[in-house]
DNA sequence: CGCAGACTTGACCGCGCTCAATGCGAGTGG
DNA sequence: CCACTCGCATTGAGCGCGGTCAAGTCTGCG
């Protein structure tokens, strides 16, 4: 089982939140340096889950959510028919595990993608603080409610689109998440395996494998096994957008 | 635009949450009785609106969520092609609005689908509160944890299952939320039109009432316009449960 | 080097969408 | 009271997207 690496003196990792790339990602600006303190004293910071390691299982009992530091997670439900529906992935700067916290046991499953680096948030000493700080406890709102309506948009996409806007929509999603984090928007590594997407998305894995290749001969992408380059933006957003388009 | 009807003298008003019958489904058991009347300071109660009426459009400035107390009330989002995409619908004793509360506008619209009762919850002032009570603090991330699931679920609903299952789920959603209210569970309204089912479930109209008919030839259901009887619950759940259920 | 898992490609078919017509109940006005 | 309309619901015919099944190919890892 992963411990929390300790190849700092404790001194330097506490100070990480403040040092962190991503603090203005998954903490809030409306928190003060000074808040930033506190909620440091609580966080379990860089522990390392290697790919395919579990950060925690459904029905465990729920402790605390985490923030993606490196790497990607997916999160998955096993349906009582023991089928799995993955719920979503995480990248750098994203917090994991909202979905649980009405509940005593975790509501999903969530696996490492590749080595990945988690920030882990003990919920109770957690709500005492967003208790005592509001813009904490503002923070937590907005995040709990960009769940809900990522979730909603994700429904939208299920219910309305084809294979190709939601293909077109997933790649354009993961382009924007990467370039947050400062890296290209245009080419990048899918964390995931075409079953993941496929599982995701609704659709077969068959049906992924057709529209990247229909992609790549029109010219929008490139692909090589999770290699991706996203050759023409605007043609991806056509395709993600609009239902009624007309050429190509 | 409708006001806040006044027709009890304050004091009367003031009182409703204890004995509102809906208290221990949209207020924490986790809240104290005396916490109860702090909560009940900052609450509009049982404001009406007539059916078709908007209770907040998308993208209007964000200020409460809402309770409803009796009647129903559909949320939908308009995409940027103009679609409609219906995101829920919400029985007496849920909160409607939770989606919102990342941004400074509305992420949907809420339409009253018959008469209904709502009671407001002005953010700004709830924020203070819960911050105050820790216990309501806590209820709210759990109301907004369930409605990350539930939009899970409907997710999963969506992407795997076919029209019959996703029919058979609804009604025994409704089922179960009606039956909560110590209302029957098997003999009921229908609050919306078959094509806000439809929308809701990703399906087409003509799908919709296809299914009703089948399910009603098989005996499962009877159904004459939104008159709805579940004659037979437990195929009902086979049917929304099982993907490979056998005869029938 | 060889195997297993991931990915691709092809052939076929069925669920659910589209288009179109009809049924039906409620509200309106003559 | 009936004729008309309008919105909503139902029913039918036809077809296309994407699922399933089945090979085949590529890739990485021991």
């Amino acid at each position: 089982m992963a411990q929390v690496i300790k190849l700092h003196p404790a001194s330097s990792l506490r100070a990480s939140c403040h040092q962190c790339s991503l603090s203005n990602l998954c903490l809030p600006l409306a928190v003060e340096e000074s808040d930033l303190d506190r909620l440091e004293d609580i966080i379990q910071q860089g522990r390392i889950f290697s790919r395919g390691e579990h950060i925690f299982q459904q029905n465990a009992p729920f402790r605390s959510v985490y923030a993606v530091r490196s790497g990607a997670v997916k999160t998955s439900i096993i349906t009582e028919n023991g089928e799995e529906q993955v719920t979503g992935f995480y990248m750098p700067g994203e917090l994991v595990g909202l979905d649980s916290m009405s509940n005593e046991t975790y509501a999903c499953n969530a696996k490492a993608l590749e080595r990945t680096s988690i920030c882990e948030f003990p919920v109770e000493r957690l709500e005492d603080l967003t208790a005592r700080l509001p813009g904490l406890q503002h923070h937590f709102f907005q995040l709990m409610s960009q769940e809900i309506r990522g979730s909603h948009q994700l429904s939208i996409l299920l219910s309305k689109n084809t294979a190709e806007e939601r293909i077109a929509a997933l790649l354009l999603s993961l382009s924007s998440r990467f370039q947050r984090r400062r890296m290209s928007g245009t080419a990048f590594s899918l964390p995931m395996a075409r079953n993941d997407i496929a599982n995701f998305l609704g659709l077969a894995v068959e049906t992924v494998s057709r529209v990247f290749t229909r992609f790549q001969n029109q010219g929008v992408i490139k692909a090589r096994g999770r290699e991706v380059e996203l050759m023409d933006l605007g043609a991806l957003q056509m395709i993600a957008r609009d239902p009624e388009r007309q050429s190509l």
